[in-house]
DNA sequence: CAAAAATAGTTAAGCAGCTTTACCATTATC
DNA sequence: GATAATGGTAAAGCTGCTTAACTATTTTTG
């Protein structure tokens, strides 16, 4: 029991780690090739909304808000700013007056696939690096982070309830 | 080795989860038990600044932006608003009449206390979910998580240098 | 040693990405 | 058909940065 503490504290702190230099990662700025248009250079948070709304079908604005935890106003914003930009069009809901649904133009494409492919680059890397790991070493720090996941999870949750 | 494919996409998945988790957890504010001075709220901004002076001794307004990766001026103005509203403290250095180190008063004290306090909980729960797994795993996980970092390493590194 | 360069810090203006508040349409519910 | 709820917008304001221009001290160097 007391044994465990040391190898603990360890990992916290290489799980913090990671995650800090995930968070500088992330915040990189991303230059998408748009063709004849010359190159672009969208924001972290710019090319996960547009990455979102490749994703998914029919989505709307309050959608992309309850995507990211943010207010609809926001959400409204950022989209608002997608579309002067030439990333994203709305059409009318088919069902609703009230409803648009969100579409990337072709230059919305362009920067979801050049963010894909980046993403695509860093798998590689990592199954280089990770090929010589056991399957089963894999699955056990997939288990482990669970359970770090859950300690999070009740933390939220805590701070939800005291908010309402 | 196409083996490894799916537990590894498994696993990015569940750090990318844990992260974005982790991530709303540091956005929620403080409160702060002040004593007498009723109850304070610091952003967590703001407790990650009270933190690094805590940690440091001798530490000076330039350290703290090199620490958190922002310009001077940044740092200049956040070590001047945590002054403003009381938790901080600067006395100019020993051996030089334009740099200031910085100290935490009572009040910063509290909010360093009232932060490690909220981490040391959050230890304690972690460390009882964690207690039945065995050790080597522990470690495992560590070793796998130090793979990732590398991996994100080579990436900002890749970055600077094109800043440059 | 004096002039030039580097270092520590500040200030002002501006930007991104939010929030709150208040509001307009449209659609659903009773 | 009045009232609620839902989808979206606009304005104003906040935080945490940035860049640019600046002062005041060291440090370097020719």
């Amino acid at each position: 029991m007391k044994k465990h503490e040391p190898p603990i504290k360890d990992l916290i702190q290489k799980i913090t780690q990671v995650l800090h230099k995930y968070e500088r990662m992330e915040k990189l700025p991303l230059v998408v090739d748009a063709g004849e248009d010359a190159t672009l250079t969208v924001s972290t948070k710019e090319v996960h909304t547009i990455e979102v709304i490749g994703d998914h079908q029919e989505i709307n604005i309050t959608d992309v808000a309850g995507h990211f935890g943010i207010t609809k106003s926001g959400a409204s914003q950022m989209i608002a700013k997608l579309e002067k930009r030439g990333f994203v069009e709305r059409r009318q809901s088919t069902h609703s007056n009230k409803e648009y649904w969100l579409y990337l133009t072709p230059k919305g494409w362009a920067a979801y696939h050049t963010h894909e492919r980046m993403h695509g680059e860093d798998r590689e890397v990592l199954f280089e690096h990770l090929s010589g790991v056991p399957i089963s070493d894999l699955k056990k720090t997939a288990q482990i982070l669970g359970i770090f996941e859950k300690t999070l999870d009740a933390r939220l949750k805590q701070a939800d309830i005291k908010k309402a």
